[in-house]
DNA sequence: GGTTTGAAACTTTTT
DNA sequence: GTTTCAAACC
């Protein structure tokens, strides 16, 4: 038998159309991942294509993986021939190559958004422009999709005149492009601009790749923006043996520069196409898939299309909606502890999804309360961390000397005595004679301002030409490990001794063990090479499906992903969707991308989806009150159980409206149901203390301890607590949530 | 030049 | 509730 026949009917129609441009409708589960396997398989083993020739996009690292790891397991032998990367590595690549016919240094530097507003906001200070006014976020975001347009410096300008504030959106544009160039850098939108730029301008390297890539896959191709679709254009044109595979209904990037008629036009752009539609669910029960269907309906501007499955109903949806956020993550803790320990899941069979990275951190609190491993994707970035950075700037600094930014993020660190005057003296005369700060930097002699700093300048400078001598004999590990040791960096946190400096300490060796996983699986390892692999990295790349601990994590990063136990908190109007959307001009179409969010939520559940909200919920400080979510009341009745969302009796002092039946609550406007109100909620209960001077508390951060002293603050109780393991601190009896032991 | 402190902004989502 | 950033102080 061979392996197409596993395939439904749809299925294989995907993976045997292999000629001209195809469109695979890929719904939620529907098994687009088996069908671009599949036809990769099929491509080279029974049309005989080298897979030198295929290429595969994804949008993740992690999609990239494990496209490449099925393929392997199908075809074996040959597989690493094909390229399956993300857009952005891909354009890497090509750029590492060609960037020299753009005026680049072929080892130029990828900036991520730190660097990205650390150039902004010098190039601000150059301008004179007052960001108290203008902020570095919102020139970076107008650059960013103008990018995403593929609109340059030059052609923004000319649609500018006669605007004020576009002609000065314009001047930052240009001066922030030509800074990059200078220092030899780009950002995420340039990796995929240029590309396009040198594939539209430059004949030789066009025809290289479309000589190249004869069979082009791209995975969701709904969450692709103007570049990315050009690109693909580029790469495809001449054979047009392009095969796209996405679904409208999760699109979910667009304030990303997703253009979604990309995905709805593919037909008019490609008048030929075949299109393939993918509605049989393979991942969730029927209760599941149904009430996605009947939250997505009511979505206008979408492909029509109905999935399905043969698998039971299955179980009902849970739905509560709780007094607080703290009840909520109390209960979602609880529920998990429950089913683990009934033997119904494992750790890793759970996810816990939100609206907003926020939401973690009760979510958070309480799991680690309760005992129960978990991971939480996004929020801090390994490789956005202090330590990280700073020693990722001083590879930056040997690879690439024109990269100012890593320059002055490592001048002073650790302390050399050079401050901000002398630096900025430094960047002055650097930029009067037009050359790179680190060029300015080594003729310190010449700067007629400088004092004494030069002297303690010079031996900076001797230390990277050193570091350059390691570097040109000796692997990426090696150096690193050199630069640790002849800076004094680790030896300075290991001074310092606390808990903060050791957990930066193991960000250190764990930097140190990438280094060492990168020389080991590459062939030929350069210090670009493994500086290029840390830029392009995402939080969910390193999410391992088999790890036996509950994930957490937004609605966005679990695109893609299954899980058996989900729940979906927040889902409160104001939050989920959210307040932005709902008050935005555009709020129709804003309310749709949300929809399609909660879509892709629901159908991340194969067997059990618990969906919970909280009436009150702390948000930036401020207590807010939200309503049911309206999408709650899109799911058929049928489909949940638990308490439905009748009002429940309520504590009349906190609640002056009166509370809202189920039929007035879709009739009231929504500013009625989300409403704020301040310092409610926050009263201390003066009196609960159940502890006191001698006796033994628990922290959720700091362990143990003992209660040293305890002051009436007015307010609140000032808790003086000896810790076993962090020492003596000073807090608040209600932040602090001491428990008795 | 470095450290401390207080105010202000922040939060929608990210390759 | 947290983080970032500037001013004031050392």
């Amino acid at each position: 038998m061979s392996i197409y026949e596993t395939l439904n009917p749809e299925q294989q129609k995907g993976v045997f159309t292999t000629e001209g441009p195809v469109l695979i409708l890929a719904g939620a589960g529907s098994g687009k991942t088996r069908v671009l396997t599949h036809r990769v398989a099929y491509l080279i083993q029974q049309k005989g294509v080298a897979p030198y020739n295929i290429m595969a996009i994804t949008f993740t690292n992690k999609a990239a993986g494990e496209m490449r790891e099925r393929i392997d397991d199908m075809i074996g032998f040959g597989a690493e021939r094909i390229w399956v990367s993300t857009f952005h590595s891909s354009c890497v690549r090509i750029l590492r190559q060609f960037a020299d016919r753009l005026g680049y240094d072929n080892r130029f530097t990828i900036y991520d958004s730190d660097d990205q507003k650390s150039l902004m906001k010098d190039i601000c200070k150059r301008l004179e422009i007052d960001t108290k006014i203008h902020k570095e976020k919102a020139f970076l975001s107008v650059i960013s999709s103008a990018k995403d347009e593929l609109i340059s410096p030059e052609e923004f300008a000319q649609s500018a005149v006669g605007d004020f504030d576009k002609t000065r959106q314009a001047e930052v544009y240009r001066e922030y492009q030509a800074r990059l160039k200078a220092n030899n850098a780009m950002d995420f939108d340039d990796l995929i601009m240029k590309t396009v730029e040198l594939l539209k301008y430059d004949t030789e390297v066009r025809n290289y790749y479309q000589e190249r890539f004869h069979y082009i896959m791209v995975d969701e191709y709904q969450d692709t923006n103007t570049a990315q679709f050009e690109l693909v254009r580029l790469l495809a044109s001449g054979r047009e043996n392009l095969c796209v595979v996405g679904d409208d209904d999760q699109s979910i990037y667009k304030f990303r520069g997703a253009n979604i008629y990309n995905i709805l036009n593919f037909e008019k752009h490609y008048p030929n196409a075949t299109v393939i539609k993918l509605e049989q669910n393979y991942r969730s029960t029927g209760n599941i898939l149904n009430a996605a269907n009947g939250v997505i309906a009511n979505n206008v501007g979408r492909k029509a299309k109905r999935l399905w499955t043969q698998a039971d109903e299955g179980e009902k949806i849970y739905f509560e909606q709780f007094e607080s956020a703290y009840e909520e993550a109390d209960y979602i803790a609880k529920d998990i502890a429950k089913r683990v320990r009934k033997g119904e899941y494992a750790y890793g069979d759970c996810a816990v999804l939100y609206r907003t990275n926020a939401q973690s951190r009760l979510l958070e609190e309480r799991l680690l309360l309760s005992g129960i491993p978990y991971k939480i994707v996004g929020g801090v970035n390994f490789y956005g961390r202090k330590e990280i950075k700073d020693l990722l700037s001083y590879l930056k600094v040997v690879d690439n000397a024109q990269d100012d930014l890593a320059v002055q993020r490592i001048i002073n660190v650790p302390k050399r005595g050079i401050g901000a005057t002398s630096m900025s003296k430094a960047a002055d005369y650097a930029y009067m004679n037009g050359m790179q700060l680190f060029e300015a930097l080594e003729q310190v002699e010449n700067i007629p301002t400088m004092g004494r700093a030069a002297a303690k300048i010079i031996p900076f400078v001797e230390l990277i030409y050193q570091f350059r001598r390691v570097a040109a004999n000796e692997g990426v590990s090696a150096l690193l490990q050199h630069i640790i040791d002849a800076t004094g960096y680790v030896e300075e946190l290991r001074v310092e001794g606390t808990d903060e400096a050791k957990a930066r300490i193991e960000n250190i060796d764990e930097l140190l063990s990438k280094v060492v996983t990168y020389e080991q699986e590459n062939e030929e390892p350069t210090l670009s090479g493994f500086l290029e692999e840390v830029a392009l990295v995402a939080d969910i790349d390193s999410l391992d499906e088999n790890a036996s601990y509950v994930v957490l994590m937004t609605l966005h990063s679990a695109k893609g992903l299954e899980f058996p136990n989900v729940y979906l908190a927040g889902m409160e109007d104001g939050l989920f969707p959210s307040y932005m959307s709902i008050t935005a001009d555009n709020s129709d179409e804003e309310i749709e991308e949300e929809r399609r969010l909660c879509y892709v939520g629901i159908t991340r559940a194969k067997e059990h989806l618990s969906i919970t909200g909280a009436r009150m919920r702390m948000v930036r400080g401020e207590t807010q009150y939200h309503g049911i979510s309206r999408f709650v009341k899109e799911i058929p009745e049928e489909l949940l159980q638990g308490s439905t969302w009748e009002p429940k009796p309520r504590d009349e002092r906190m609640f002056s409206n009166p509370a809202p039946t189920k039929t007035s609550m879709k009739a009231t406007p929504l500013a009625a149901q989300t409403y704020q109100a301040k310092n409610f909620g926050t009263k201390i209960q003066k009196n609960s203390l159940d502890y006191g001077e001698g006796d033994r508390v628990k922290h959720i951060k700091f362990g143990e301890g003992t209660v040293v002293q305890i002051n009436d603050g007015g307010r609140d109780f000032e808790v003086t607590v000896e810790f076993d393991t962090a020492g003596r601190k000073k807090m608040f009896a209600s932040f602090a949530k001491l428990q008795k032991v």
